[in-house]
DNA sequence: CACAAAAACAGAATTGACTCAATTTTAGAA
DNA sequence: TTCTAAAATTGAGTCAATTCTGTTTTTGTG
C-alpha cells in the first residue's frame, strides 16, 4: 500500500494545482480553460475530472489553502489579544482581511463565493461553508477568551455576538470583491465603524 | 410613437419572463434550457439575448420583481413601525423573510445571489447591488424613525447600525438558501437572538 | 513470472450557453 | 401606396465544460 499509485496520485493532485493556480492568476478563472490546465498539469482533460467534479472544486482546493492558513494565523490572536475589546476585533480581522488577497485576486474570490452559493452540496461547497464556520467559531473564541480576561460583559450571547459579528465581516468582504476598486483600508475602517456599536454594547 | 413595435416588444419581454419563471419552478435553473424557454416564449434564442445579455439576466428580472414588492409592503413597517425596537426590527426583517419563497425557490435564489457575485458588473450583478442597498435604505429609514419617535438613543450611528443589521440579515438569509431543509422560523429566531444584543445597546 | 481484477487515464463525443450574418418586419417619408 | 433605412428576428454555428467509453497501468495472487 502507499505504492507507486498512491505516489503518482499526490503527484498528479499537486501538478493540477499547481497548473490552475497559475493560469487562474494570469488569465482568471473564466479565462483558464480546463484543456490548458490539462496540458500545463501534463495530464489529460479526463484526468481532471477523475480528481476534481468540476472546475469550481479546482478553485476550491486554493482557497481552502489560504483560508486555513488565515485561520492559523488567527490563532495567536485569539491566544493573546489586545487588553482592548475594540483592538482584540480590529487585529483578528485585520488579519484575515490583510491576507485575504495573498494567494487569491478579487476574480478568484467572486467565482469562489458564487460557486460556494450555487452548489452548496458540491465538495467544494461544504468545504467553505466549513471555512465559514470556523472563522465564526474562531471570532467567537475570542469573544469567551475576552469575557475570561473580564474585558466583556459575562451576560452576553457570545454565540450569537461572534455570529453577527462574521456575518457582518463576511458581508462587507463580498461587498469589497464585488468592486475591483474598492480598498483594503477603506473596508477596515468601516468594519470598526460597524463594530464601534457592538463594542459600546459588550466592552465591561 | 408607441405603436406596433413597442407593443410587440412589451408582449415580449413579458412572454419570455414568464415562460421562464414557470421553467425555472418546473425544471430549476440550470434544468431550464434557453431553447425550452424560447419555445415556450414562442421566439427565438437570438431573440432572448437580444431582450437579455445572458441566462442570468432573465432570472435577474424575475428577482427585481420579487423584491420591489418586498420594499413596498417594507414601507408600511417604516411608516408606523411598532412601538417597541425589538418588535420594530422583526417585523421589518418577518416582512422580508416570509415574503421572500413567494416567487423564487431556493435554488433561484441561490443561482441569483452567485450570479449577482460572479458578474457583479452586468445588468443583473448592478441590479442585485442596488436591491440591497434599497434594503438597508429601508432599515437605515426604519431606525431613524424610531430614533424620531425617541424609542432609540439619539447619540447612534444609525448609517452604521442600519448596515450592521442589514449585513447580518442577509448573511443569515444566504446560508438558510444553502440549506435546503432549513426553515423560516429557525432563521427569524436566529436573527432575532443576534438583533437583541444590538437591541440592547441602542434602546432608549 | 504470468494473469485477472481494479483503478486510473485519455481524448473523442456531447451538451448547452451564447454569437453572428442573413433575412424579415416596421416606421415613416415621398 | 411604395420604397428605404433602421430595428428586430432567426437559427445555424462556435466554444468550452463535462461525460463517456475504450485502453493502459497498477496491484495482488497463484
Amino acid at each position: 500500500m502507499s505504492g507507486l499509485r498512491a505516489r503518482q496520485k499526490a503527484d498528479r493532485h499537486r501538478r493540477i494545482i499547481e497548473a490552475a493556480a497559475e493560469l487562474f492568476r494570469e488569465a482568471g478563472y473564466e479565462g483558464a480553460k480546463i484543456e490548458a490546465i490539462a496540458a500545463q498539469a501534463e495530464v489529460s482533460v479526463g484526468t481532471i475530472y477523475n480528481y476534481y467534479e468540476n472546475k469550481g472544486d479546482i478553485l476550491g482546493a486554493i482557497v481552502s489553502l489560504e483560508v486555513n492558513e488565515v485561520l492559523n494565523a488567527g490563532q495567536g490572536v485569539v491566544a493573546r489579544p489586545p487588553a482592548n475589546v475594540g483592538d482584540a476585533l480590529d487585529t483578528l480581522i485585520g488579519i484575515y482581511i490583510e491576507h485575504s488577497l495573498h494567494y487569491l485576486s478579487k476574480e478568484m474570490w467572486r467565482q469562489a463565493m458564487a460557486i460556494s452559493t450555487q452548489l452548496p452540496d458540491s465538495p467544494f461547497g461544504q468545504a467553505y461553508t466549513a471555512l465559514d464556520r470556523a472563522l465564526t467559531e474562531q471570532i467567537r473564541a475570542l469573544i469567551a477568551r475576552l469575557q475570561a480576561l473580564g474585558l466583556v460583559r459575562q451576560d452576553i450571547d457570545g454565540a450569537a455576538l461572534g455570529e453577527l459579528i462574521f456575518n457582518n465581516m463576511n458581508m462587507m468582504f463580498i461587498e469589497f470583491v464585488k468592486r475591483d476598486a474598492a480598498k483594503i483600508a477603506e473596508l477596515r475602517a468601516a468594519i470598526r465603524r460597524q463594530n464601534r456599536i457592538l463594542v459600546a454594547a459588550i466592552a465591561v
